[in-house]
RNA sequence: GGGCGUAUGGCUCAGUUGGUUAGAGCGCUGCCUUCACACGGCAGAGGUCACAGGUUCGAAUCCUGUUACGCCCA
């Protein structure tokens, strides 16, 4: 072909192989800077993402890889639509799982009373038991959760590095860093001025194992077995005894007050009356309230404070007395409390003084039998029972001093915006809005966030002391903004010195640390450089696209919502897409409790990254999806597909830029694929990227299957119609890599590289990477080709779809006789429309040749409704062997 | 109890605003070692689209109800 002025093709090895691409062209993309963010683009033409930071304390699970390749493929539709792509990665190493992960890995736990020890080594080998931990100080035990978290942060980028992630890991940042730190004190500081954050002594949800308090959002309800205890209460007028059921008779001791609901015809007597406890003989008043459930139990209840959280709301709605009695460490008090007055009353309470509600529930069963106030066996029962999402003990109730920031739960205006910032999003996939609405509309209180835990972003306040050594909570003292981050354990406060700290008169530090959602909540102020990088804020902020899980729309999404409006009274992001579960193969969610986790590592080595993103890409958005290896085979065959049909479509032979596609069935499947390509691209535009893969690959195959072997016999011929064939593979080749290039980066950019020899490239593969080239649209397509805008469509159908028809009824009736694909076809006889036929005629030399048929027999029928009929006479075979 | 989602051949799922005989892959069966591909190709069997009503000329698709499963919340 001396005639043809495109270079040769040298680099298209014998036998294509989906082999160590991952290596290769991994290390490409980073030494060519493939994926760098172009700051210089302006903010209409940056497409921000503001991806997830998992939490590197975590292992690794398929779960990763599955909502992150989502995203991805975002990332690389973008990009290819000539976006900047600001595309960061980020690790949460902050807050409690690292804490764990850290306790547990090195056998120590943090004492913060314990002095800070220079070159501390920990255990050899680490104590199995919680209780035997090494105590070190917060100094030691913060190096040590720094130390650990650089090496998970490793084996977190080398996995999404190998799944080929087309992040910027030049702007990679973590949740504990001392910029994050700072951003989140400032971000703190500014609520506190404008009055979003405020401090309070309340009744909390404590975590007697953590020795933390909780968040609504980390409550989770589990069922456990309890029983209902019948009591007796006695009425002050000596009328005789009022019987409640209660799941927590140790509770008897903290009780306040009976209440029923008003309109209960039982007790209307007994409403303002007082009872005595059994036991104590407290007398405490009988109150009416609509919360009180008539039908559960005697109807009547005891308010203790506090054993659960309608306790606290009658507490504060009734405005009763305080009697708690259970400290932080989850155990009553050893001291008998002073409004046991009697010294009966004292005794009882001294056989459970300092025991955990179990222990105590047993001993108070104990004393009411004793006594005759247990009025029957209890009965036992099922009931939910709050807990911490991370914890494995009941939530108790306690009295402390904590920090919180509005969120709606308690301002029904703020809710009103917060919703309405709700609607200012767009959900993928659509319904996903719901649980937004739901979350918000179902708050009952601020959002906690401060946390009596050691490593995390300190709350950076102190407060005055007065001369009897008594904090002003009232007035904290604020670091300014320039000299964030501060320890205030370590920094003191402006006009004291460091000998003042914890003397009356002095100063105090704040000894909480923030929650981590209070920092993660920040992710796109942490990302875009807010009052770190006025610049890059410019172009990326409010970001395009927040992807996560569906789970955490009530935490992430919510409390990132609720900052970015305080702070910059817009929405975080143009577009929320949600990422469903994996399942394991019996539709079961993937833990690592139940054992049946997949490791990541091992399928990427197994199937290949494109495999496995295939698989990812497959899923609809928001999906719950079973764990499918078969599915990882089929992508791993769609790849080595696309490498060996590349190779061939290139092998047959070079055409010129400007020659134009002029047969009717290589203009047919031209036209089919801009259809392909604008329907890939709307799909995208909506972030369904499941779509836009299916229905690539759905075309990819039909052209492999059908036009591929049509073409082949006239494209390696040496005529202008073999020219049509190879140019239309050409541009099919070049546009069909670009539409599978989001999902199989390895593939495409390999075979983009042989279409690149060196000293040119072939028309159309100007860009140094398909991952550089330009989304294709159908217009360009149509016009490359030489095709006019929406001429070649034809009514009768296409001269593609009518050959493939027919050619599809010759292979069968070889597969039904039962010999080669290759076996010659004397006669086949196609009775069909006329119009058909017509379409048909324009394909019936690529027909014969790619059946093997010697004659084609047109047989035309009037009629508009015509059931084609092909019949397929064989030759005679010339050595039969039966 | 409230909200949301799902229900399509043995399995995993498509089905774009309702339109003629409901598609794909896996698995299964048969054939083909055809010069891009045996980590392959071709072909075949297999479904009353959860159930019951309704709207419509026409419903897997829209409406109502029921059932089952999942998730979120109370």
């Amino acid at each position: 072909m001396g005639d043809q002025n495109a270079p040769l093709l040298p680099n298209i090895p014998e036998k294509p192989s989906l082999d160590g691409l991952e290596a290769r062209w991994g290390a490409r993309w980073e030494a060519d800077g493939t994926y760098r963010f172009d700051r210089s683009a302006t903010r209409a033409d940056v497409f921000s993402i503001d991806t997830p930071p998992p939490t590197v304390s975590g292992s690794l699970h398929v779960g990763h890889i599955f909502s992150y390749t989502h995203t991805d493929t975002l990332a690389r539709y973008q990009r290819m639509q000539g976006k900047a792509v600001f595309y960061p990665m980020g690790w949460d190493d902050n807050g409690l799982p690292t804490e764990r992960r850290v306790e547990n890995f090195y056998g120590v736990r943090c004492d913060p009373t314990v002095p800070y020890a220079e070159g501390y080594q920990p255990p050899e080998k680490p104590a199995k038991k919680r209780q035997d931990f090494e105590a070190i100080s917060r100094r030691n035990f913060v190096e040590l959760c720094e130390k650990l978290t650089e090496t998970d942060e490793q084996v977190f980028e080398d996995l999404f590095r190998q799944v080929g992630l087309s992040v910027d890991w030049d702007l990679t940042y973590t949740t504990v860093s001392q910029r994050s730190q700072r951003i989140s004190q400032r971000a703190f500081l500014r609520n506190l001025a404008r009055g979003e954050a405020y401090s309070s002594e309340a009744p909390s949800l404590w975590d007697t194992t953590f020795q933390t308090a909780v968040a609504q959002a980390e409550l989770e309800d589990r069922d456990r077995q309890g029983a209902y205890h019948d009591l007796a209460f006695h009425r002050a007028d000596g009328e005789g005894d009022v019987v409640i059921s209660t799941t927590r008779p140790e509770l008897v001791v903290s009780c306040v007050a009976l209440v029923a609901h008003p309109d209960d015809e039982r007790y209307q007597s007994l409403f303002g009356s007082t009872v005595k406890t059994p036991v104590f003989g407290v007398e405490v008043p009988v109150k009416a309230h609509k919360l009180a459930e008539p039908d559960k139990g005697t109807g009547i209840a005891m308010i203790c404070t506090f054993g659960d959280l309608t306790d606290v709301i009658w507490w504060r709605e009734l405005q009763l007395e305080t009697r708690a009695v259970i400290g932080k460490d989850g155990r009553f008090a050893r001291e008998a409390p002073e409004w046991l007055t009697t010294t009966e009353a004292q005794a009882a309470y001294d056989r459970f003084a300092g025991k955990a509600s179990g222990g105590a529930q047993q001993v108070m069963v104990e004393l009411m039998r004793e006594t005759g106030e247990l009025l029957a066996d209890p009965k036992p029962i099922s009931h939910p029972v709050k807990f911490y999402e991370k914890g494995d003990k009941p939530l108790e109730i306690v009295t402390t001093r904590q920090w919180y920031i509005r969120n709606g739960g308690r301002d029904e205006d703020l809710r009103a915006a917060l919703l309405e910032r709700g609607t200012q999003l767009s959900w993928h996939p659509d319904y996903m809005r719901h649980r937004y609405d739901n979350w918000v509309g179902g708050l009952n209180g601020d959002w906690l966030i401060s946390r009596q835990r050691f490593f995390g972003v300190p709350i950076p306040l102190w407060y005055a002391l007065d001369a009897d050594g008594q904090p002003n909570y009232d007035a904290p003292l604020t670091p300014a903004e320039a000299d964030l981050p501060i320890d205030p354990q370590s920094h003191v406060p402006a006009g004291y010195s460091e000998d003042q700290r914890d003397q009356p008169g002095g100063f105090s530090g704040d000894p909480d640390i923030m929650d981590t959602w209070a920092t993660s909540s920040l992710t796109p102020q942490i990302a875009c450089g807010w009052e770190e990088d006025a610049d890059l804020f410019e172009r990326t902020y409010p970001m395009d696209v927040r992807p996560q899980a569906h789970e955490i729309i009530r935490t992430w999404l919510f409390s990132t919502v609720v900052r970015s409006h305080f702070e910059h009274d817009t929405v975080p992001w143009a577009n929320a897409a949600l990422s469903g579960w994996i399942l394991d193969p019996d539709r079961k969610k993937m833990s690592k409790s139940v054992g049946n986790v997949v490791v990541p590592t091992d399928l990427l080595e197994q199937h290949g990254s494109d495999a496995v993103r295939y698989w990812a890409a497959s899923a609809r958005p928001g999906t719950d999806t079973a764990f499918d290896a078969g599915q990882m085979k089929i992508g791993r065959r769609l790849a080595i597909k696309v490498l060996n049909a590349s190779k061939f479509a290139l092998g047959i032979g070079p055409v010129a830029a400007d020659v134009a596609v002029t047969e009717p069935i290589d203009q047919a499947m031209i036209t089919e694929l801009a259809a392909l390509v604008d329907d890939a691209t709307r799909a995208f535009d909506g972030f369904d990227y499941a779509r836009a893969l299916q229905r690539t690959e759905d075309f990819f195959w039909r052209f492999c299957d059908d036009y591929l072997e049509l073409v082949k016999a006239r494209a390696y011929r040496d005529d202008t119609a073999a020219l049509s064939a190879r140019a239309a593979l050409r541009h099919a080749l070049n546009t069909l890599l670009r539409l599978f290039a989001p999902f199989l980066p390895y593939a495409t950019d390999e075979v983009w590289s042989w279409c690149r020899p060196e000293g040119g490239s072939l028309p159309g593969f100007d860009a140094p990477s398909v991952h550089q080239a330009a989304w294709p649209t159908s217009d360009q397509l149509l016009d490359a080709a030489g095709i006019a805008t929406g001429g070649a469509g034809s009514a009768g159908g296409s001269p593609l779809a009518v050959a493939s028809d027919v050619l599809s009824r010759i292979r069968k009736a070889k597969s039904d006789a039962k010999v080669s694909q290759r076996a010659e076809v004397a006669t086949v006889t196609v009775t069909d429309s006329a119009e058909r036929l017509t379409a048909l005629g324009l394909a019936e030399a690529d027909v014969l040749a790619a059946g093997s048929v010697a004659e084609l027999v047109k047989v035309a029928v009037d009629g508009t409704d015509v059931e084609p009929v092909v019949d397929v006479v064989l030759a005679p075979v010339a050595d039969s062997e039966g």
